[in-house]
DNA sequence: AATATAATTTAGACAAACCTAAATTTTATT
DNA sequence: AATAAAATTTAGGTTTGTCTAAATTATATT
């Protein structure tokens, strides 16, 4: 089966909104999207009648199996996409989301298999998001984005977003790597750097960027 | 100014379809996109209220300069994400196309001139057809394709589909490059392969794969 | 429990891109 | 020049995905 655009926004933002055990709700789908809630319940019986979720009026509704098959599907291409764009045409991370909005669209299974393959099978995207594998599986590591740690909490750093000789050379000179214990001591909204303080050596501040592309466990 | 995959459809084919000094007709569109004389009727209205072509019922059309200029961003994507399946995802000249119908409606200036210094500025496409570059611009080499040189008729290689390695190797191990002058002497349908003559060597047979990379100006 | 408010759905329209069938215009043939 | 044939356009629908306004159902407040 195919779907437009249109219907796999929709199923893509349904996953994302869709807490562990509840129910996405008509305005909170709606808001996500920027459309109105009739547009929603229009778009509503039509995932329905394709059996792609659970929907029953004025109820809520959820993805069934079936749907969140085809979300992680999208999911995998948009998250293939923005790490192309990042590790292969130099964008930013903070510019590809736009163009991965349009690129999760096409429709080509070896295409986005070849893809994986070129880029070396990443597990993560430049967000630190997990990429699904082919057949729908990603990591369930408890890591989360250094940008995400709460202040004063000691962690351990168990990622890195990107493979990149640039940043593991910053990495390193910045005496950081895959188990280092730290803690962020401030967030600066200005330009998101954050302060983090590792033991045995003075705090020191580090980029929006680099802390995008560190993920920790908390301890 | 931003125009729907449809309109961008119908603005390439008949970019493909214009004689140098006429004009096309409706059913000729039509056939080529596969679609109905009065839906091709419909769009034309639309393409001329946009001033992207000329068009007097019942006369025929052709692209304004404007459509021009956009017929020929699309024809830059579409070449350039052929190449790029073919170089680094390793598809076959024969299966990219449908594939790249679908790229080459991405919206973004910005990724396709970044594709384009990521595939080092490449001149043709994997079937030998001129890139434009940025401005609109590409080469108009009187060169054609191996494939399409007539039978018995001299001519010099000038130019190869890519810069790929694997490419150059297997063209030094045959003795040919650019300069090369040679003679087709028969093209065999089954598998595409053709048997050509060098002048003082054996005539020998090269796969439709390699001629599909050699581009030759007829003597 | 009654009523007010908020969330959701329904009804009825609209634009894009297609279609079929009928009407019109151009072109070819006698 | 008249007529036949072919090409093209128009008229009137359909589907998809959107919208506004009104009606319905659920939830919160008195
Ligand atoms: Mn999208
Ligand atoms: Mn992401
Ligand atoms: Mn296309
Ligand atoms: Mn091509």
């Amino acid at each position: 089966m195919n779907f437009s655009a249109s219907e796999e926004n929709y199923i893509k933002s349904i996953y994302h909104l869709q807490p562990p055990d509840g129910v996405v709700t008509t305005n909170e789908l709606a808001g996500e999207l920027q459309t109105k809630p009739a547009s929603v319940t229009d778009m509503l019986k039509k995932l329905k009648a394709k059996k792609l979720l659970h929907y029953e009026r004025y109820q809520g509704f959820r993805l069934s199996s079936e749907g969140k098959k085809i979300a992680l599907g999208i999911v995998r291409k948009h998250r293939l996409w923005e790490y192309f764009l990042v590790q292969k045409l130099q964008f930013g991370w903070d510019e590809v989301h736009e163009i991965a909005e349009q690129l999760e669209h096409i429709n080509s299974k070896v295409l986005i298999d070849r893809l994986d393959s070129f880029l070396n099978f990443p597990r993560f995207d430049p967000h630190g998001d997990p990429i699904p594998d082919t057949n729908g599986k990603m990591e369930v590591t408890g890591h989360i984005n250094l940008t995400n740690l709460e202040i004063n909490h000691a962690a351990e750093v168990s990622a890195v977003g990107s493979q990149s000789t640039e940043l593991l050379e910053l990495l390193s000179h910045k005496n950081i790597g895959i188990g280092t214990k730290l803690e962020v001591k401030k967030k600066f909204n200005f330009d998101k750097s954050v302060e983090i303080k590792i033991k045995n050596l003075p705090a020191f501040t580090i980029s929006g960027q680099l802390a995008q592309s560190l993920f920790v466990k908390p301890l």
